[in-house]
Order: C-alpha cells, then sequence, then structure tokens
RNA sequence: GGCGGCGUAGCUCAGCUGGUCAGAGCGGGGAUCUCAUAAGUCCCAGGUCGGAGGUUCGAGUCCUCCCGCCGCCA
C-alpha cells in the first residue's frame, strides 16, 4: 500500500545498535550523537540535559500486543516533538527477562532462558522496529550493564539501611513452585462443605507459606510519596486517586527477593547466594541503567516523562520513587500514565481470543495509519476502544479526505498549472479576504503554540485535533474562493497564487507538526511541497514560509481510502 | 463491606473553576459542486448530560441517595 510506503533516504532516527558496556561507561550520548544525521544539535542552552523519555520494560513471557505497541508510540510521540523543538532526546524501551514466569515458559520450550529471552525479545525489538518507534536505548535486564546498574542500587539501599532481613508470606503453589498474589488465587468449597484455596490459573491448591528474604522499607516513604503525588506528578490526575487513598493507609515494607532454590533466573543478592533479587526493583533500576547510573548520569537524569499502562502505575508512582528517595537521588519529573484499549468494548484477553495483533493492523491500515489512529482516538484518562470500522472512518475522514484531498486539491494541475509553491502577496490578500479568512490566517500562526502547549501538556490527541480543525478550515477557504475558477482567467493570477499558498502554508505546518505522530506520511507531504529537509523543526512551523519554490514530485495520493 | 474514580448525540470526545437549560468531529439524511484521493461545500435530524431528590434567581457543573462500570483497601 502507498500509504506506508518508506524513503529510507528520509528517514532520520535509526536505533542505533546497541553498544558495548565501554560505549555505555565512557559516553552514554555517544551513540545518540553519532546516530543523529539529519537532525544537528541546536538548542538555546548547551548545559540543557536531555530528555529523558521511557516506556516501561516489557515482560518477555508472551509476544507483544497492542497495548505494547500504543505506548511505545505515545512515548514516540512525545520523544519526536522534543526533538523537533530542538531538544536532545533519550528514549529507552526494552524487555525485563527476569522472573519464575520466565524461567518457566523457557523450560516448557526446552531452551535456556537465555535464548528464550532473546526470542522473545527479538519480536519487541522488531515491532518498534517495524512502527518506527525512535527509541535511541534499547535495554535489556539480561544485559551486564543492568545488572551492575541493580547491583549498585541495591548495595546502596544495603548501605543507607533501607533493605533488611524479614520473612514473606503468602499463597504457595506446591505444583507450580511459586508464591501467588491475592488475586491469584480462591477460595473452592467441596461438597462436604470444606474449602480450600487454589490457583486460579493452574487449578491446583496452594498454602500458606512463610520464607525468609530482604524487606525493603517502603513503609518510610508514605509520607514522602503523599507529597510528591500531591505535586501533579502524575497526569492525568485521575489514575492518581487511587494512589492517593492507599497512601492515606500507611504502605507496608516491600519483599524485594525470592529465595534461589526456586528463583534461579534473576540477579544473585550480593553476599547471599540463597537469595535472587525480586523483579520490579530489577526490572524498574532499567531507566538508571540507561541513564549511566552508577557511573555519573546526570546528563540525562532524572526522567521527564515515564509513560506507563494504568495496570502498573503502582510500582512507578509508588515503589520506583520510593526505592530512588532512599537511594537519594532525584524522582521523574512526570508519569504519564495511559488507560487500556479494549476491543469492540471487551478487555483483551488471550482466553477470549480478542487481543489485537498490531501487525495485523499494520498491514491493514499501514505504519502510519495506525499509529495516527492510536494517537488520536488514545485518550489517557479513558480506556479506549479498538474497532476496525472506527479506525477506518477515522483515517478515511481524517488523513484521506481532509489532509490528503486538500494536498491533492492545491498541487493538481488544473488549478497549479506551474507546478509551484507560490509567494504570499499581503495586499492581495487582503483585497480578497473575508473576515472569516483573516481570522483563519492569524490561527495558522498561532497554531504552532496552540499545538506545543498540548504536546508539552502530553495531550498529543488534542494536538492532532488543533491541526485537522485547521485543515477542514482551510478546505472551506478554497471553497469559497473557488480557485479552479481563477485558474481559468490570467488577470486571476495574483488571486490564485495567494489562495494557493494559503493552503499549501496550511499543510507545510500542519505537515511539521504532525511529524511526531505519522513520520512517514508528514515527510511525504512535506516532499510534495519541496520543504527542504532542513526546514522541518517546530521553529520552521512558527516562521512563515516565503513560497515561489517548484514543488516536489507528485507520487500520488498520500493515503489511499480504506475499503471496507 | 469501606473509600475513590468514571457515566454528555449512533461512535470518539469538549464542556475544569455554577450563568445563552449543551458543543465539535465522525457517522446518518438532504442539497449543491466537479479544482481534487467518489473528494469539497452548505443545510438538517440525533441529546431523560446514568436515575431520583435537594441547594440556588439559575446546575451537565455543587450536595444526598440509588443504578452501572473500574480501581484500591478489608
Amino acid at each position: 500500500m502507498r500509504g506506508f510506503a518508506r524513503y529510507a533516504a528520509l528517514r532520520y532516527y535509526r536505533p542505533p545498535v546497541i553498544p558495548t558496556i565501554a560505549a555505555y561507561r565512557g559516553n552514554l550520548l555517544k551513540t545518540s550523537t553519532a546516530s543523529s544525521v539529519l537532525l544537528s544539535r541546536n538548542y538555546s542552552s548547551e548545559n540543557e540535559k536531555s530528555f529523558f523519555i521511557t516506556t516501561p520494560i516489557f515482560y518477555v513471557n508472551a509476544a507483544p500486543h497492542l497495548g505494547h505497541m500504543y505506548t511505545a508510540v505515545l512515548a514516540d510521540a512525545i520523544a519526536r516533538w522534543q526533538r523537533l523543538c530542538g531538544r536532545d532526546v533519550v528514549y529507552s524501551t526494552g524487555t525485563d527477562e527476569h522472573g519464575l514466569k520466565i524461567q518457566q515458559a523457557a523450560e516448557s520450550q526446552g531452551l535456556p532462558p537465555r535464548e528464550f529471552c532473546d526470542s522473545v525479545s527479538s519480536k519487541f525489538k522488531g515491532l518498534f522496529d517495524n512502527v518506527d518507534i525512535s527509541y535511541s536505548h534499547y535495554v535489556r535486564t539480561t544485559q551486564p550493564s543492568h545488572q551492575e546498574a541493580t547491583l549498585a542500587l541495591w548495595n546502596r539501599l544495603i548501605e543507607r539501611d533501607f533493605i533488611y532481613k524479614g520473612t514473606y508470606e503468602g499463597w504457595y503453589s506446591t505444583s507450580d513452585e511459586a508464591f501467588l498474589t491475592e488475586d491469584q488465587v480462591k477460595e473452592v468449597t467441596d461438597k462436604n462443605g470444606q474449602t480450600t484455596m487454589m490457583s486460579i490459573d493452574s487449578g491446583r491448591p496452594v498454602e500458606w507459606m512463610k520464607e525468609s528474604n530482604y524487606m525493603f522499607r517502603l513503609s518510610h516513604f508514605a509520607p514522602q510519596l503523599s507529597d510528591w503525588l500531591d505535586t501533579k506528578v502524575i497526569t492525568p490526575d485521575v489514575h492518581a486517586h487511587g494512589l492517593r487513598s492507599r497512601l492515606k493507609f500507611g504502605l507496608d515494607d516491600l519483599s524485594v527477593s525470592r529465595e534461589r532454590s526456586r528463583l534461579q533466573w534473576g540477579i544473585p543478592v550480593p553476599g547471599d547466594d540463597s537469595q535472587t533479587i525480586y523483579v520490579w526493583l530489577d526490572a524498574l533500576t532499567n531507566y538508571l541503567t540507561v541513564s549511566g547510573f552508577p557511573d555519573r548520569h546526570d546528563a540525562c537524569w532524572p526522567a521527564d516523562v515515564h509513560v506507563v499502562g494504568k495496570d502498573i502505575l503502582t510500582f512507578h508512582a509508588l515503589y520506583w520513587p520510593a526505592f530512588l528517595m532512599a537511594a537519594d537521588l532525584p524522582l521523574p519529573r512526570k508519569i504519564l500514565c495511559h488507560s487500556h484499549w479494549l476491543s469492540d468494548g471487551i478487555k483483551m484477553s488471550k482466553s477470549l481470543g480478542n487481543v489485537v495483533n498490531p501487525l495485523d493492523s499494520v498491514q491493514r491500515y499501514g505504519v502510519d495509519g495506525l499509529r495516527y489512529y492510536l494517537l488520536r482516538d488514545g485518550v489517557p484518562h479513558m480506556d479506549g476502544n479498538y474497532r476496525d470500522d472506527r479506525a477506518k472512518t477515522c483515517l478515511n475522514a481524517e488523513v484521506c479526505n481532509t489532509m490528503g484531498n486538500l494536498l491533492s486539491r492545491s498541487t493538481g494541475k488544473a488549478i497549479n498549472p506551474s507546478q509551484q509553491f507560490p509567494s504570499f502577496n499581503q495586499d492581495v490578500f487582503q483585497a480578497l479576504a473575508r473576515e472569516d479568512d483573516v481570522l483563519m490566517w492569524k490561527r495558522l500562526h498561532s497554531l504552532p503554540a496552540a499545538t506545543k502547549k498540548e504536546y508539552e501538556d502530553l495531550h498529543v490527541y488534542r494536538a492532532i485535533d488543533c491541526i485537522m480543525a485547521h485543515l477542514r478550515d482551510v478546505n472551506g477557504f478554497m471553497q469559497h474562493h473557488q480557485p479552479w475558477q481563477m485558474a481559468k482567467d490570467p488577470k486571476c493570477a495574483a488571486e490564485l497564487a495567494v489562495v494557493l499558498h494559503v493552503a499549501m502554508e496550511s499543510l507545510r505546518v500542519a505537515g511539521i507538526l504532525l511529524q511526531p505522530v505519522i513520520p512517514n506520511l508528514a515527510s511525504e507531504l512535506l516532499n510534495r511541497l519541496s520543504v527542504p529537509a532542513n526546514q522541518r523543526t517546530f521553529s520552521n512551523a512558527e516562521r512563515s514560509f516565503p513560497g515561489d519554490s517548484p514543488l516536489g514530485m507528485d507520487t500520488g495520493p498520500l493515503y489511499r481510502r480504506l475499503k471496507s
């Protein structure tokens, strides 16, 4: 499909090969800088740290799904936005590869855990590469630098007396050889009226057990966490309410290790071969790993935005900042917590068989099409409802019709035989413009600022809405002025030029501002308008384009209409 | 069971802080146009703002109770 064809030469964020330990140790940003071909470093403050945005690292017990993609795409839009504004960006994603479920899944496939992890992690990376996620760092909990970072954090927490030896109690499945949480077990009554607890997943009986392990003094941090949440660090705020009410009752200390006799696949506790570090302390430390910890890591620390799904908000908004406070490290600035995608109004579930495979959707809508749909309909404070008919109508109406057709109208030979992006003449514009036209022209000039506000408030869906509303107005402007009539009369050449300029200038600005959402389609649009590759930044959107330049090659419709 | 969040047109959302007793886009119906990707434009229909009370001159917005969905705690 034409809609998602790529131009390799014009793509300008390819993830670099993961560097060796030495490269990480020496210069964290080295690889990022080396990879940046088209974007030059050009920001207001030389001393400003890199914008650090993260997805969670994804558990490799199963293949990636739409929810994983949504997190990555949302973070990608924000990362690209920051680069558009000239900011250097560290964008990390990756995989969490330790834990009992990984160990068990590998065993069930007759593979060593490492080989199993390599396989599933490559599926995640493959998906992200396929949908143009412009991460600068792909981190895996099995990589040596991560182990080093985790051990360093662990040791710091021990030294500062925030980890102590204690006991862990919970429901234990002898068959599964695992502790289960309250929501993993259920009470069952047999015919004799006798009750037992059993695992929901396996249906096997569980018993209450105690074991010795390490505890983190999470309880110590309840007041500080409450204060921190009050600074509106969680956005949208609706997701923070449950955390606040939980903090009112205080927090229990957190078990941060498991007995190694059961859990071998993980980082051993230093100085205690009988214990393995608990996966959430291990996993959350990935953000420090990326930053270069325990070496100097303030080139990008603290994280500017952690993008997380609501199911793992507790870990990121309670445990993670508590670990950081305990280690005396700065906390993340924002946590963007997004809701889930349902499928036709129903929660996605493997057992129901309604999980959306993102690669299927990419086949149907194209990479940029799926990105557009997810970012347009995805509203972080509410669960989205993934529907193919809704995706189709949304893409047809907006990408294909409002934007793509406007491009065709203004660049077609019937009204633009010379195939030019004409210049703007203020006098001619003022002569022909109605009051509405003047307002529309002014709105175009304020569109970059309006869009910037939405992007920086992390409201990507509202930024898209702003841009599309403007393009709809431009279609109306075209309809009113009828440039196809002007084209028939040489005396109207000046007026025709101005109308075409306004249409193309609007498309140019929209194209620049939509790069974070639909990088390939935006690139094609800007190519058609012959916007130079080095004039596609946010500051270029703020400035007027003189025009009076030939158009780029016509490569056909920007986005082909989707059929039923 | 306790606490909290959410519920606005067929769909997706806006409407924070009480003030034309509700808007946008999409979808639907009608008309029109043919520069254009069967696109564009104009007009119209669609709303018990979950339900019932209350406060107020006035409530989608504040309060109470109830219903549904979700989350946390027990």
